[in-house]
DNA sequence: GTTTTTGCAAATGATTTGCATGGAT
DNA sequence: ATCCATGCAAATCATTTGCAAAAAC
Protein backbone atom coordinates (compact mmCIF):
# COMPACT_ATOMS: atom_id res chain seq x y z
CA UNK A 1 0.00 0.00 0.00
CA UNK A 2 0.73 3.70 -0.93
CA UNK A 3 1.49 6.20 1.77
CA UNK A 4 -0.61 8.36 0.44
CA UNK A 5 -3.33 5.10 0.35
CA UNK A 6 -2.64 4.72 3.82
CA UNK A 7 -2.22 7.74 5.16
CA UNK A 8 -5.27 8.77 3.54
CA UNK A 9 -7.23 6.17 5.30
CA UNK A 10 -5.94 6.39 8.59
CA UNK A 11 -7.56 10.32 8.11
CA UNK A 12 -10.47 9.22 7.11
CA UNK A 13 -10.33 6.79 10.30
CA UNK A 14 -10.08 10.16 12.74
CA UNK A 15 -12.61 12.27 10.22
CA UNK A 16 -9.80 14.09 9.53
CA UNK A 17 -9.15 16.27 6.26
CA UNK A 18 -6.91 14.74 3.77
CA UNK A 19 -4.97 17.89 2.10
CA UNK A 20 -2.25 17.77 -0.46
CA UNK A 21 0.04 19.51 2.52
CA UNK A 22 0.06 16.45 3.90
CA UNK A 23 0.23 13.96 1.64
CA UNK A 24 3.35 15.56 0.33
CA UNK A 25 4.83 16.50 3.74
CA UNK A 26 4.42 12.72 4.60
CA UNK A 27 5.57 11.13 1.12
CA UNK A 28 8.63 13.69 1.40
CA UNK A 29 9.91 12.38 5.26
CA UNK A 30 9.46 8.50 3.62
CA UNK A 31 11.35 9.71 0.52
CA UNK A 32 14.19 11.36 2.91
CA UNK A 33 14.47 7.70 4.69
CA UNK A 34 15.96 9.54 7.40
CA UNK A 35 15.83 11.54 10.56
CA UNK A 36 14.28 15.11 9.29
CA UNK A 37 14.02 18.44 11.00
CA UNK A 38 11.12 20.54 10.45
CA UNK A 39 13.14 22.98 8.75
CA UNK A 40 14.84 19.96 6.48
CA UNK A 41 11.01 18.93 5.86
CA UNK A 42 10.22 22.59 4.99
CA UNK A 43 13.33 22.99 2.46
CA UNK A 44 12.63 19.55 0.78
CA UNK A 45 8.96 20.10 0.30
CA UNK A 46 8.65 23.87 -0.51
CA UNK A 47 10.79 22.67 -4.00
CA UNK A 48 7.82 20.60 -5.67
CA UNK A 49 4.60 22.60 -3.61
CA UNK A 50 6.66 26.54 -2.82
CA UNK A 51 3.52 27.65 -0.97
CA UNK A 52 3.36 25.20 1.91
CA UNK A 53 4.05 26.95 5.28
CA UNK A 54 6.41 26.10 8.19
CA UNK A 55 3.20 25.82 10.95
CA UNK A 56 2.25 23.28 8.46
CA UNK A 57 5.15 21.38 8.33
CA UNK A 58 4.92 21.48 12.05
CA UNK A 59 1.62 20.63 12.60
CA UNK A 60 2.00 17.69 9.94
CA UNK A 61 5.07 16.05 11.59
CA UNK A 62 3.02 15.88 14.61
CA UNK A 63 -0.36 14.66 13.66
CA UNK A 64 2.39 11.80 11.45
CA UNK A 65 4.22 10.83 15.06
CA UNK A 66 0.56 10.45 16.56
CA UNK A 67 -0.59 8.37 13.54
CA UNK A 68 2.42 6.15 13.86
CA UNK A 69 3.54 7.11 10.60
CA UNK A 70 6.66 8.41 11.98
CA UNK A 71 8.54 8.91 15.19
CA UNK A 72 9.39 11.86 17.30
CA UNK A 73 13.26 11.28 18.23
CA UNK A 74 14.27 14.16 21.13
CA UNK A 75 17.98 13.09 20.85
CA UNK A 76 19.81 15.89 20.27
CA UNK A 77 19.51 19.75 21.54
CA UNK A 78 18.53 22.32 19.33
CA UNK A 79 15.41 20.54 17.06
CA UNK A 80 13.05 17.63 17.17
CA UNK A 81 13.57 15.03 14.64
CA UNK A 82 11.45 13.02 13.11
CA UNK A 83 12.01 9.07 11.77
CA UNK A 84 10.29 7.50 9.20
CA UNK A 85 11.41 4.25 10.66
CA UNK A 86 8.63 3.43 13.12
CA UNK A 87 10.02 -0.32 13.43
CA UNK A 88 11.90 -0.59 16.75
CA UNK A 89 14.96 0.20 16.81
CA UNK A 90 17.84 1.99 18.61
CA UNK A 91 20.13 5.31 17.97
CA UNK A 92 23.35 6.20 18.00
CA UNK A 93 24.10 10.15 18.79
CA UNK A 94 27.16 12.16 18.21
CA UNK A 95 27.96 13.97 20.93
CA UNK A 96 29.99 16.69 18.70
CA UNK A 97 27.68 16.89 15.12
CA UNK A 98 24.38 16.10 17.11
CA UNK A 99 24.57 12.80 13.89
CA UNK A 100 22.11 10.31 14.27
CA UNK A 101 22.65 6.83 13.18
CA UNK A 102 20.02 4.09 13.46
CA UNK A 103 20.84 0.27 14.77
CA UNK A 104 19.09 -2.41 14.61
CA UNK A 105 19.43 -4.75 17.74
CA UNK A 106 17.54 -6.82 20.07
CA UNK A 107 17.86 -5.83 23.43
CA UNK A 108 16.01 -7.12 26.70
CA UNK A 109 14.75 -4.14 27.91
CA UNK A 110 12.31 -6.34 30.36
CA UNK A 111 14.01 -5.28 33.61
CA UNK A 112 13.63 -1.10 32.81
CA UNK A 113 9.95 -2.16 31.94
CA UNK A 114 8.64 -3.64 35.16
CA UNK A 115 10.99 -1.16 37.02
CA UNK A 116 8.61 1.25 35.03
CA UNK A 117 5.26 -0.45 35.73
CA UNK A 118 6.25 -0.57 39.60
CA UNK A 119 6.34 3.08 39.28
CA UNK A 120 3.05 3.61 38.32
CA UNK A 121 4.38 4.43 34.64
CA UNK A 122 2.81 3.23 32.08
CA UNK A 123 5.52 2.28 29.13
CA UNK A 124 4.89 2.60 25.52
CA UNK A 125 8.43 2.07 24.20
CA UNK A 126 11.99 1.84 25.30
CA UNK A 127 14.70 3.17 23.18
CA UNK A 128 18.42 3.09 23.49
CA UNK A 129 20.19 6.03 23.03
CA UNK A 130 23.93 5.68 22.52
CA UNK A 131 26.00 8.64 22.60
CA UNK A 132 29.56 9.21 21.67
CA UNK A 133 31.68 10.07 18.90
CA UNK A 134 31.18 9.16 15.03
CA UNK A 135 33.56 7.96 12.50
CA UNK A 136 33.85 11.41 10.88
CA UNK A 137 33.98 13.23 14.41
CA UNK A 138 36.87 10.57 15.27
CA UNK A 139 39.02 11.42 11.86
CA UNK A 140 38.77 15.44 12.77
CA UNK A 141 38.16 16.98 16.38
CA UNK B 1 35.09 15.10 49.56
CA UNK B 2 32.85 18.03 49.23
CA UNK B 3 31.41 19.25 45.54
CA UNK B 4 33.38 22.69 46.12
CA UNK B 5 37.06 20.87 47.18
CA UNK B 6 36.18 18.47 44.40
CA UNK B 7 35.24 21.10 41.71
CA UNK B 8 37.94 23.21 42.77
CA UNK B 9 40.67 20.29 41.91
CA UNK B 10 38.82 19.74 38.63
CA UNK B 11 39.23 23.16 37.72
CA UNK B 12 42.35 23.68 38.51
CA UNK B 13 43.62 20.36 36.41
CA UNK B 14 42.44 22.04 33.45
CA UNK B 15 43.69 25.60 34.13
CA UNK B 16 40.00 27.11 34.33
CA UNK B 17 39.19 29.48 37.68
CA UNK B 18 37.31 28.54 40.62
CA UNK B 19 34.88 31.51 40.66
CA UNK B 20 31.99 32.01 43.57
CA UNK B 21 29.24 31.50 40.84
CA UNK B 22 30.78 27.83 39.53
CA UNK B 23 30.70 26.62 43.17
CA UNK B 24 27.40 28.20 44.10
CA UNK B 25 25.55 26.72 40.74
CA UNK B 26 27.50 23.14 41.60
CA UNK B 27 26.00 22.99 45.05
CA UNK B 28 23.09 23.75 43.85
CA UNK B 29 22.50 21.28 41.33
CA UNK B 30 23.92 18.40 43.81
CA UNK B 31 21.27 20.31 46.57
CA UNK B 32 18.08 19.89 44.36
CA UNK B 33 19.28 16.23 43.44
CA UNK B 34 17.38 16.06 40.48
CA UNK B 35 17.23 16.68 36.75
CA UNK B 36 16.84 20.26 36.04
CA UNK B 37 16.65 22.59 33.83
CA UNK B 38 18.75 26.07 33.25
CA UNK B 39 16.06 27.90 34.55
CA UNK B 40 14.98 25.81 37.41
CA UNK B 41 18.69 26.07 38.47
CA UNK B 42 18.87 30.22 38.03
CA UNK B 43 15.54 30.49 39.90
CA UNK B 44 17.23 28.50 42.78
CA UNK B 45 20.50 29.92 42.33
CA UNK B 46 19.57 33.95 42.61
CA UNK B 47 17.98 33.12 45.95
CA UNK B 48 21.62 33.15 47.66
CA UNK B 49 23.13 35.04 44.91
CA UNK B 50 20.72 37.30 43.52
CA UNK B 51 23.79 38.94 40.81
CA UNK B 52 23.98 35.11 38.58
CA UNK B 53 23.12 36.24 35.34
CA UNK B 54 21.56 33.18 33.35
CA UNK B 55 23.97 33.31 30.79
CA UNK B 56 26.39 32.39 33.54
CA UNK B 57 24.32 29.51 34.60
CA UNK B 58 24.15 27.96 31.28
CA UNK B 59 28.01 28.04 30.69
CA UNK B 60 28.56 26.42 34.48
CA UNK B 61 25.92 23.89 34.05
CA UNK B 62 27.87 23.10 30.23
CA UNK B 63 30.69 23.16 31.75
CA UNK B 64 29.96 20.54 35.09
CA UNK B 65 28.93 18.19 32.25
CA UNK B 66 32.27 18.54 30.51
CA UNK B 67 34.03 17.75 33.57
CA UNK B 68 31.90 15.13 35.06
CA UNK B 69 29.74 16.29 37.78
CA UNK B 70 26.36 16.33 35.96
CA UNK B 71 24.72 14.60 32.65
CA UNK B 72 23.03 16.71 29.85
CA UNK B 73 19.74 14.75 29.27
CA UNK B 74 18.34 16.04 26.24
CA UNK B 75 14.87 13.67 26.33
CA UNK B 76 12.39 16.29 26.46
CA UNK B 77 11.39 19.10 23.61
CA UNK B 78 12.16 22.57 24.65
CA UNK B 79 14.56 22.13 27.38
CA UNK B 80 17.98 20.80 28.40
CA UNK B 81 18.12 18.68 32.21
CA UNK B 82 21.29 18.58 33.95
CA UNK B 83 21.49 15.45 36.22
CA UNK B 84 23.40 15.63 39.16
CA UNK B 85 23.57 11.86 39.08
CA UNK B 86 26.37 10.73 37.33
CA UNK B 87 25.86 7.01 38.02
CA UNK B 88 24.62 4.81 34.98
CA UNK B 89 20.87 5.05 34.75
CA UNK B 90 17.78 5.08 32.64
CA UNK B 91 14.70 7.50 32.54
CA UNK B 92 11.26 7.29 32.03
CA UNK B 93 9.62 9.94 30.31
CA UNK B 94 5.94 11.30 30.35
CA UNK B 95 4.89 11.52 26.70
CA UNK B 96 2.03 13.95 28.22
CA UNK B 97 3.79 15.95 30.93
CA UNK B 98 7.45 15.70 30.16
CA UNK B 99 8.05 14.32 33.58
CA UNK B 100 11.57 12.61 34.07
CA UNK B 101 11.80 9.30 36.40
CA UNK B 102 15.36 7.93 37.04
CA UNK B 103 15.62 3.73 37.08
CA UNK B 104 18.30 1.96 38.30
CA UNK B 105 18.48 -1.28 36.27
CA UNK B 106 21.39 -3.39 34.99
CA UNK B 107 20.51 -3.82 31.09
CA UNK B 108 23.02 -5.64 28.91
CA UNK B 109 23.95 -3.34 26.26
CA UNK B 110 26.99 -5.44 24.61
CA UNK B 111 24.86 -5.83 21.14
CA UNK B 112 24.01 -2.07 20.42
CA UNK B 113 27.86 -1.03 21.83
CA UNK B 114 29.32 -4.18 19.48
CA UNK B 115 27.21 -2.44 16.72
CA UNK B 116 28.41 0.48 17.24
CA UNK B 117 32.03 0.17 16.70
CA UNK B 118 31.29 -1.56 13.62
CA UNK B 119 29.47 1.49 12.73
CA UNK B 120 32.91 3.37 13.49
CA UNK B 121 31.21 5.12 16.19
CA UNK B 122 33.28 5.34 19.17
CA UNK B 123 30.57 5.15 22.29
CA UNK B 124 30.66 7.15 25.84
CA UNK B 125 27.21 6.02 26.96
CA UNK B 126 24.34 4.01 26.18
CA UNK B 127 21.09 5.29 27.82
CA UNK B 128 17.35 3.91 27.93
CA UNK B 129 14.78 6.16 27.59
CA UNK B 130 11.44 4.66 28.28
CA UNK B 131 8.04 6.80 27.01
CA UNK B 132 5.17 6.12 28.44
CA UNK B 133 2.32 7.81 30.89
CA UNK B 134 3.63 8.35 34.36
CA UNK B 135 1.01 7.33 37.55
CA UNK B 136 -0.36 11.06 37.90
CA UNK B 137 -0.82 11.55 34.05
CA UNK B 138 -2.75 8.17 34.15
CA UNK B 139 -5.24 9.31 36.75
CA UNK B 140 -6.18 12.35 34.99
CA UNK B 141 -6.30 12.40 31.14
C1' DG C 1 -22.79 25.04 3.67
C1' DT C 2 -20.09 23.78 7.55
C1' DT C 3 -15.90 22.96 9.77
C1' DT C 4 -11.16 21.96 9.44
C1' DT C 5 -6.68 23.45 7.56
C1' DT C 6 -3.82 26.58 5.77
C1' DG C 7 -0.78 30.70 5.37
C1' DC C 8 0.92 34.73 7.16
C1' DA C 9 3.02 37.41 10.56
C1' DA C 10 3.92 38.07 15.01
C1' DA C 11 4.70 36.01 19.73
C1' DT C 12 7.06 32.99 22.67
C1' DG C 13 10.68 30.49 25.08
C1' DA C 14 15.18 28.54 25.39
C1' DT C 15 19.79 29.38 24.56
C1' DT C 16 23.74 32.12 22.73
C1' DT C 17 26.56 36.11 21.56
C1' DG C 18 29.24 40.57 21.79
C1' DC C 19 31.48 43.38 24.49
C1' DA C 20 33.05 46.09 28.42
C1' DT C 21 33.87 45.44 33.40
C1' DG C 22 35.27 42.74 37.30
C1' DG C 23 37.78 39.21 39.54
C1' DA C 24 40.83 35.03 40.01
C1' DT C 25 45.41 33.79 39.34
C1' DA D 1 49.39 42.54 35.69
C1' DT D 2 47.24 39.17 32.89
C1' DC D 3 43.63 36.86 31.04
C1' DC D 4 39.48 34.35 32.00
C1' DA D 5 34.67 34.78 33.60
C1' DT D 6 30.79 37.53 34.46
C1' DG D 7 26.77 40.55 33.59
C1' DC D 8 23.95 42.97 30.62
C1' DA D 9 21.22 43.48 26.65
C1' DA D 10 20.32 42.18 22.35
C1' DA D 11 20.40 38.42 18.85
C1' DT D 12 19.22 33.91 17.29
C1' DC D 13 16.82 29.59 16.60
C1' DA D 14 13.09 26.35 16.98
C1' DT D 15 8.43 26.18 17.67
C1' DT D 16 3.73 28.03 18.52
C1' DT D 17 -0.26 31.08 18.23
C1' DG D 18 -4.12 34.13 16.47
C1' DC D 19 -6.88 34.99 12.96
C1' DA D 20 -8.86 35.59 8.31
C1' DA D 21 -9.07 33.25 3.85
C1' DA D 22 -9.16 28.81 1.28
C1' DA D 23 -10.25 24.15 0.76
C1' DA D 24 -12.18 19.51 2.08
C1' DC D 25 -16.16 17.26 3.33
Amino acid sequence: MTTDASLTEALHARGMRVTPQRLVIARTLKRLDRHASADEVTSEVVKEFPQVSVPTVYSALELLADLGFARRVTIAPGAVLYDPHTDDHHHLVCRNCHAVIDVHVDLDTAPAMNEAQSHGFAPDRAELVVTGLCQDCRARP
